[in-house]
Order: C-alpha cells, then sequence, then structure tokens
DNA sequence: TTGGTAAAGTTGTCAAGACAAATTTGATTT
DNA sequence: AAATCAAATTTGTCTTGACAACTTTACCAA
C-alpha cells in the first residue's frame, strides 16, 4: 500500500491514505481509527512513524488524539468565543449562550511581583489570581491577573469564581478602562498550568499580554491569557459598541 | 557531566547547561552555540538529543536556528507591531517607524473562490491577491486578501505594492468598515508560502481571518493574516482613537 | 585580484525501538 | 450485582542513526 522508493515521505502517505479514509466515510466523524500500533503493523513501518503520519492530520485539525484511549475524527467544528473584544471575559461567554464555568486556580493575594520583567508590577507588589475557564467541562483558557494594590483594595474579598471582572470593577470601583494594549504570541506551557489546560508541553497556545489604562493609573490591571486553539476559536468584533 | 540515570531527561539536563552558559556570559548574545553534533560529541549523547535540548530553548525563544550556519543566542528582543488595530497594516508599520518592505507575492485578479469554505465568497468570484511583508529583511507577515468584485471594481489596476489598502479604500471608493470580526488561530504553513515566510512546516503560525462589514455589504473584504511570531509581538492598541 | 567550485560544517527531515503513563476492559472476589 | 484489581490496549516521551539541504569557507584557476 506504501511504497518506501517513492520521494513522498512515508508518513506522508499514510496520512494521506487516512485522509482518505476520512472523506470517503470509511472512518466516520467521532469514530476511533485504528491504533498506533495497527497502523505501524499494518503498512510494515515503525510506529513512530505512524505517529508521525496521524500528528500532520492532528495538526491539520482533522484528528484528536485521547492518551490510553485512541485518536479519533474531530467531531464538530470548533466553537467561537469572542474574547479580545474587552467586554470582559465572562461575559463574552455569556453573550454567546455557551455554558461557561469558571474555577480559581490560585486565590486572590498580594504579593511581590519578581517572575516576569514585562508585568508592569515587576518589581512591586500587586493583588494576583489566577483563574481557568471551561466550557462543555473542556478547559479552554487559563487568564493570570496583576491589579494595582491600592486602586483595587479590598478585591482579595471578592469572589471571583462566578463575577464578571470587568463587572466588578465597573460596579464597585467605579472605573472603566480609558485604553489599552493586547500583545499576541505563540507559547508553550508547562507543569501545573499544563495540566490545568490538558495540554501537552508541545501544544502551541495563544498567549495574550493585556495591558489596561486608566484615568488614575496606566496599568492597572495586567493580564496574561493562553488559549487553547484547537478547540476553540477565539473571535474579536470590531466597532460592534460605540465607546461612550 | 549529564547524568544519564537522572530521571530528569537528557536533553533537559543539557537545556539547562546550554541556559546556564549563556546568563553566566560565556555563550554572549548573537554568538553561535556549538553545532549539535560537537554538543553530542561532547555529552556522549546522540545528534537527535543534542537537538532536542537546543529546540527547547528555541521554544523559550532564547536561541535561534540558521540552517548551514549555526545556532545563535537571541540578540534582541523582539520588535512590536501594531497589527490588528485596523489602523491598516502598512500605516500601522509606519506610525512606529519601522522600516517596511512589500512585495506582491500573487497579483491581483479576479477569480472564483474554491478553497477555503469559511471564505465569505466561496463559490462566487471575488478579487484576490497576496502580499509578502518584510522588516529589516525579515519576512514576517503574509496577507491573502479577497475584496468584492463590484464594490471595488477596476482595484486590479491599482498599484498595491506600497500603498497601504486602507488608504486606497478611503481615498478612491469613499468607504470605510463598518464593523467587522477577527478570528485568531494556530496553524501551519507548507509549500510556496512557508518558503516566502522563511519558516519551517512545524513552526506554528499565527492565522488570523478578518471580516470587514460595509455599509454596501456585509463581508466586503476578508483576509487571511500569516504571523511570524517568534521574531515579532503582534499588539493591538484599544481605545485609541474614537471612531467618528 | 577575482571568480567559480569543491569540501567541510551545520541544521532539517525521515525513520526506528524501548519504556512510561493513562485508559479501558475483563476477571475475580465479596 | 457491585466493587476491586490486574491485564491489555493506547497514546506520550526519550533516545538513536542515517541521509538531505543549505551555508560558509577555502582553494584553485583564470
Amino acid at each position: 500500500m506504501l511504497n518506501p522508493e517513492s520521494p513522498i515521505p512515508l508518513y506522508h502517505q499514510l496520512a494521506d491514505v487516512i485522509l482518505t479514509r476520512i472523506r470517503s466515510g470509511e472512518y466516520p466523524r467521532g469514530s476511533r481509527i485504528p491504533s498506533e500500533n495497527s497502523l505501524a503493523a499494518d503498512y510494515g513501518i515503525g510506529r513512530p512513524t505512524a505517529r508521525q503520519a496521524t500528528e500532520v492530520l492532528v495538526r491539520k485539525r482533522v484528528l484528536v488524539r485521547k492518551r490510553g484511549s485512541g485518536t479519533f475524527v474531530r467531531a464538530r467544528k470548533e466553537k467561537e468565543v469572542d474574547l479580545f473584544s474587552l467586554a470582559g471575559t465572562i461575559s463574552s461567554f455569556r453573550d454567546k449562550g455557551i455554558s461557561l464555568r469558571t474555577c480559581i486556580l490560585e486565590k486572590t493575594r498580594l504579593e511581590r511581583i519578581s517572575q516576569n520583567r514585562e508585568n508592569p508590577f515587576y518589581g512591586e507588589k500587586a493583588y494576583f489570581f489566577s483563574r481557568l475557564s471551561c466550557v462543555e467541562d473542556m478547559p479552554v483558557l487559563i487568564e493570570d491577573i496583576y491589579l494595582h494594590p491600592e486602586l483595587f483594595s479590598g478585591i482579595d474579598r471578592i469572589d471571583l469564581e462566578m463575577r464578571s471582572l470587568s463587572r466588578i470593577v465597573k460596579e464597585e470601583y467605579f472605573m472603566r478602562p480609558a485604553g489599552g494594549k493586547q500583545n499576541f504570541r505563540i507559547g508553550y506551557l508547562s507543569g501545573e498550568k499544563a495540566r490545568s489546560l490538558g495540554v501537552l508541553s508541545t501544544t502551541p497556545i495563544l498567549t495574550v499580554q493585556r495591558f489596561l489604562h486608566f484615568s488614575q493609573a496606566r496599568n492597572a490591571v495586567y493580564s496574561e491569557l493562553f488559549c487553547r486553539t484547537d478547540q476553540f476559536v477565539f473571535s474579536q468584533s470590531l466597532f460592534q459598541k460605540r465607546e461612550t
């Protein structure tokens, strides 16, 4: 079935075969494809080579791997989440009617920031908390949020589990952002963060730094967002609401 | 120097050693570190293992690889490019005082769109062109742009090499966008596009779909942006200019 | 001196085996 | 019938060698 003499690599040939079988309906949506070992045996290649073939299709968002269980044809398209419009993370999910569950990974505490030099609070004290958002039990987003210690005094006593932070800022502190900046990068996670998001250390993660300015102080809120783009599409509406 | 008995993988141990030598100044910024072969020989490991070690640091943006030449300690920080603010791609570079050069990869032509189902012109005709932007001779961004065939009639006769598209839309067609949406994903390139951007097919690419609405027609402009995030940080200013 | 060419050196790609970790399944026991 | 535990299955990780493609360097000839 495969031709080792061909200039086309074996793993690429096998990826084509699998894709053809998916398109033909032999491997329907949501079904499990043969294991890497059986693919390797069937086609007389090594397992790493068979794995490379499925890797190609995983990157193309055609297959989804589940450790200990199998490799599956992706069931449905990614959902869209309007994340970057600054309406506030949680409320943007709500608006779309997506069932959302958030949990606090690290409770709000006042601490001296010494990790990241790009953090505007670097070397100083700030409130910090970390939050995980899940959609349909699928972890999708981690937010590390840093807040100005005087402007947001007492925020460590407010439960942030299910409330929109932007709403709290508006309703409890009577502030609204006057401007800001977002930086987009591709990064990787490791350790506890990777476990929380359910990704491997080799999975590329859309990483966003967000700086929010208020009339009282520039960079009063700084956050880092870690977004899984394999299950969701992060979108942004433009010009929709006029700022007044 | 390395301990094969340790539970810490060899490649990780070596990555730590290299990082220590960079921090200590033994491998200064911009300098070449030992080749993968000599690392492997020095530490008594296979070349793929040595390569894996540098791979870790490449992903951390500490090292930069140059095929045929060597692996280098990254010289300077990434520059920021305010791309997503919709001021227009080219003009946003200009505003930052960054020297920019664009070249047309595919000249403007009217064609039937049959590639991508998410393209709003799918199955219909549209103007299409493709543009590469380079900063300091470093390719950084590819834009595939699709335009409404009637609204932008005759745009194939305008030279788009160095002119901002948003300015042309405003000054020649007297239109300005009324709204829009952007989708953010991580993807991969292959073939000619990967060559143009100077990336490998394994390099994750920040991929943005942009839909622009005008009062005359929704989705009158559709574009796909492919951004190298290893050399540049793509940023976005928020609320800076009031839309009037 | 200059130009071209060959050689050496470097990173990129393809292919593989062995073991670890997670899940599922089935058998056994209560 | 239910719970528990062990075994089998599956994907994840670590390690390796061999060859290909690209750059740089050095040498030789004009």
